[in-house]
RNA sequence: GGGGCGAUGGCGGAAUCGGCAGACGCAACAGACUUAAAAUCUGUCGGUGGUAACACCGUGAGGGUUCGACCCCCUCUCGCCCCA
């Protein structure tokens, strides 16, 4: 059947809902104090959210990143929690033995920031913290397994924390060095490379921006993982989190190529010329432009390179060592800063270009940093702009080795770097090859210098990284003690299995001297050697919490296992994490080290499979109302207890779900939650409060809400999975909208009716537990819990409309609808849409160019 | 400077595949109920013009592809994040 509308009236369904009556059995108001503390301790005393090893029921292991004790639960941890929790229930409806832990990150500095400060000891301002905490989670309703609760801090747990430590260190990926490593100055400690930010380096935690400094550290040999980390196959994360990380390990192709010295002055009669009267130490570099080489006019070194002082010659002796001293005080920023003036020194060195064997002068210039590469670059001023900039400050030669097309560069006169494509030129044998923008081998340029250079032994193909190995010393006490023994004899040992855990003593002082407090405890760093007995002393450092942090989810699964780190039997069902969220601020902290952690624990046997977790998903920031950040000591802080307190935490957790796109984030709209509020009064009320003697509804009736009723079910299903929460919210306030209309047409009392009652609890059930079991149970007499009860099915044939509005477009214009029957064909809609009085008005008698009726959905008139 | 993400009413946002822009909610306004207020209920709510029917404009700006673009392509502006 297919008829035509005459007018396009308003599309608005027609809400002309009649302002009835009240009615008469009114229950009690809606007050969520009466029923969700008595339904939180009934579910914890059923054990409702226990999570065990059940091999007939698939598993799911949804993690969410655990918090720091801070010591109140502010709006951003329910932001982060209660959303996924509401997941996670719905995936426990759906059919899997759901795993869904809680946790602390407990070791770390605020504590001892509060032991200088106010005098508490580290240990009593954490568990206090984790005390209030506990109780304030609680309030949230969420699924937690409390049974499965693992505390960094706890000796049970950082006995394996160091247990891991010593693993690595066997397996030769923990190493101790002296390094130029970065240190905050307010934290009094070193920092990982991951944890320096921005234009500043700034320290990650205070703030404060970072110095050098020359220590011996520990290390993890993370940059083993390097190319592995760069591989997300089969792993379901966001695409700005995986460039995030495929930057900061930052791969580059290119060739290290070998430059020797050149004797310190050419002897003006020497026979021997290039012979070996001094020089002939080899300066490795590394350079993603080999084919820039015959460019290369001078080289420049770090001014902590360990060949400056033997490549200096006695006239430049003076002014290189006043530069290297004044060089070793500068912070990163001074030395990287882009806008800072260029300096350096001439060491009297030359070196030997191997390509050519031109004598180039070596200078010492700070923007050059050891940490680096191998800490010397060869300079190629005509083909980078900080080389250029140097040559022409220190009037250094410029030679043109890449020639872009159509423009002849002048070494003397050019006034930038051309840095781009060209054909080479004073290349000797390379003379005529074009060189693209590729990068790496993918350039036939660099491919051909790369090969010529392998050729003849003075250079090969190489790959450099930006990415550092993790430093993990912090010379901090409230952490996991690093546990290792050193001896005059035998040096360096880990401390035998059987002793650990290594444990913190109680009795520290707290003194910010930049020293690790552990250092100036009377007795516990001495010990004896594991190997020999000698008297040893302990590491006093402490490890990064990073560290914690990298296992923790293996904890959950065993957390008072005494055996090992985790129980196999807990590992093999529930690993790995299905879906992990949290903050994408960890991109190249905690998740790479996440990643590192797991790769090394499976090349040590102890783990399977190279990742931790298959799906990630981030959550934006919930920011204060003025859209700035939520911070303490902005005093701008929204305390979800009061909002609790207020609208009980059913309203608080679906206006979480509602107020902004959960993966994005929004400022905080202290009103907005009345509008929520509402909406569950009014689901109360829907089920609390009957109105009488309605005449029976309309099989109509009926259909159009049994059809509403799996539309919303669909769709609802759809957004869980996709972590799209608030259309959730959205169509459950549409669906009771709908429910309200039904309800005043006599729906009540109705199979359909009792079905969409059901339905609609079960939907609602993972975003506000406790109303939904208090209607189900104490309501609708249904049995006890509505959480133990499956995810409705959706009834496709139900959810069909069985007519459609058809909008007509007339070049690109709607003026007309025309309402078809959904099974309607192609043909049928398209006479429709021209037998339309509007349509023929515009045709006026011609036909029409073209007619396209586009997927049943949309009829487009061409004149 | 490089990379990523984003920009839709007064606000948060919706539009599942290139096919009716603004769902749902907040705020606002009007009305009902009330001695009054709150709560509740009803209605209006992108802009301009018009009593209205309706017309035109409208998804950061400009261009392109297409019967048709919030969606795809190019250029630009602004904001946030990461890296230099």
């Amino acid at each position: 059947m297919v008829t035509t509308k005459e007018k396009p009236k308003t599309r608005k369904k027609s809400t002309k809902a009649v302002n009835v009556k009240k009615s008469v059995t009114k229950d009690k108001a809606f007050n969520p104090q009466d029923f969700e503390l008595k339904w939180q301790a009934k579910w914890e005393a059923d054990k409702l959210y226990r999570s065990v090893i059940d091999e007939s029921k698939p598993k799911h292991y949804a993690l969410t990143m655990l918090p720091y004790p801070s010591g109140d639960l502010h709006i951003g941890h329910w932001f982060s929690m209660t959303p996924p929790d509401a997941r996670a229930r719905f995936k426990r409806m759906q059919g899997y033995n759901v795993l869904f832990p809680m946790g602390f990150d407990a070791f770390g500095l605020p504590a001892e920031g509060a032991a200088i400060k106010h005098n508490i000891h580290p240990k009593k301002y954490t568990y206090e913290n984790i005390d209030r905490m506990r109780k304030q989670m609680r309030s949230m309703g969420a699924m937690f397994d409390w049974e499965r609760e693992a505390v960094s801090s706890d000796p049970e747990y950082y006995k394996w924390t160091e247990w891991f430590f010593i693993q690595l260190y066997k397996h030769g990926l923990a190493y101790r060095k002296k390094a130029t490593v970065d240190w905050c100055p307010k934290d009094n400690t070193t920092l990982a490379r991951e944890q320096v930010k921005g234009e500043d380096r700034v320290c990650d935690r205070c703030g404060t921006p970072v110095i050098k400094k020359e220590l011996e550290q520990w290390f993890f040999k993370a940059t083993k993982y390097a190319d592995e980390l760069l591989q997300y196959e089969g792993i379901d994360w966001p695409d700005f989190i995986k460039v995030s990380q495929t930057n900061w390990i930052g791969r580059s192709e290119g060739a290290s190529v070998i430059f020797k010295t050149a004797p310190p002055t050419p002897p003006p009669f020497s026979e021997k010329m290039g012979g070996d009267q001094g020089g002939g130490d080899k300066i490795e570099i590394f350079t993603t432009r080999p084919d820039t080489l015959w460019g290369a006019t001078f080289m420049v070194m770090s001014p902590e390179h360990p060949l400056v002082d033997k490549i200096t010659t006695p006239e430049n002796k003076e002014a290189v060592s006043e530069y290297k001293a004044q060089a070793e005080k500068q912070t990163d920023i001074q030395r990287e800063a882009k806008d800072r003036e260029t300096t350096g020194v001439f060491t009297g060195g030359y070196a030997i270009n191997p390509v050519n064997n031109e004598r180039i002068p070596i200078w010492v210039a700070d923007y050059v940093l050891m940490s680096y590469g191998t800490g010397a670059i060869m300079a190629v001023p005509a083909h980078d702009q900080r080389d250029f900039e140097f040559a022409r400050k220190f009037g250094l030669k410029v030679i043109p080795v890449i020639q872009p097309e159509g423009i002849e560069l002048n070494g003397e006169t050019m006034e930038t770097a051309h840095e781009h494509e060209g054909v080479m030129i004073n290349s000797g044998p390379f003379n005529g090859t074009r060189a693209t923008n590729d990068k790496g081998l993918k350039n036939p340029a660099i491919k051909a210098v790369i090969e010529w250079l392998e050729e003849r032994g003075i250079g090969k193909f190489d790959v450099n990284y930006r990415y550092r190995d993790w430093l993990i010393s912090r010379q901090r006490y409230w952490g996991a003690p690093i546990p290792m023994v050193y001896c005059e004899t035998h040096g360096w040992n880990p401390v035998p299995e059987d002793q650990l855990p290594v444990l913190l003593p109680d009795d520290v002082e707290w003194k910010p001297t930049g020293e690790s407090p552990l250092k100036f405890h009377p007795t516990w760093k001495h010990t004896t050697c594991p190997i020999g007995g000698e008297p040893a002393i302990r590491e006093t450092d402490t490890m990064d919490t990073f560290m914690c942090s990298s296992w923790y989810h293996l904890r959950y699964l065993s957390p008072h296992y005494d055996k090992g780190p985790f129980d196999d039997a807990e590992y093999n069902y529930w690993m790995p994490v299905d879906t992990y969220t949290g903050g994408s601020e960890h991109a190249n902290m905690h998740l790479l080290y996440f990643r590192f952690f797991h790769k090394a624990l499976r090349d040590m046997g102890i783990t399977e499979g190279g990742e931790p977790v298959m799906q990630l998903r981030n959550q934006g920031m919930v920011l204060a109302e003025d859209n700035s950040k939520m911070s303490k000591s902005r005093g701008n802080v929204v305390a979800p207890d009061v909002l609790v307190q207020r609208y009980g935490a059913d309203t608080v957790r679906a206006y979480l779900m509602f107020f902004a796109r959960w993966q994005q984030g929004a400022p905080w709209d202290s009103h907005g939650i009345e509008g929520t509020a509402r909406w569950m009064r009014r689901v109360w009320t829907l089920f609390t409060d009957t109105p009488e003697n309605r005449p029976l509804g309309s099989s109509e009736t009926l259909r159009v809400l049994r059809r509403k009723v799996h539309q919303t079910l669909k769709r609802v299903t759809h957004d869980f999975e996709n972590f799209e929460f608030n259309t959730i919210i959205s169509s459950l306030m549409e669906l009771m909208n709908e429910m309200y209309r039904a309800r005043e047409a006599g729906a009540v009392g109705t199979p359909e009716w009792d079905e969409a009652t059901e339905i609609y609890l079960k939907m609602l059930a993972p975003v506000a537990p406790h109303i939904t079991e208090e209607l189900w149970t104490n309501h609708l007499g249904k049995p006890y819990s509505i959480h133990q009860q499956m995810w409705p099915q959706v009834d496709e044939a139900a959810a069909k409309e069985d007519v459609v509005e058809i909008p007509v477009q007339i070049n690109g214009k709607v003026r007309d609808r025309i309402t078809v029957a959904a099974d309607a064909s192609e043909d049928e809609i398209k006479s429709a849409a021209l037998a339309s009085e509007v349509v023929k008005k515009y045709l006026e008698g011609s036909e029409p160019k073209k007619v396209i009726v586009a997927q049943k959905r949309l009829v487009s008139i061409v004149l």
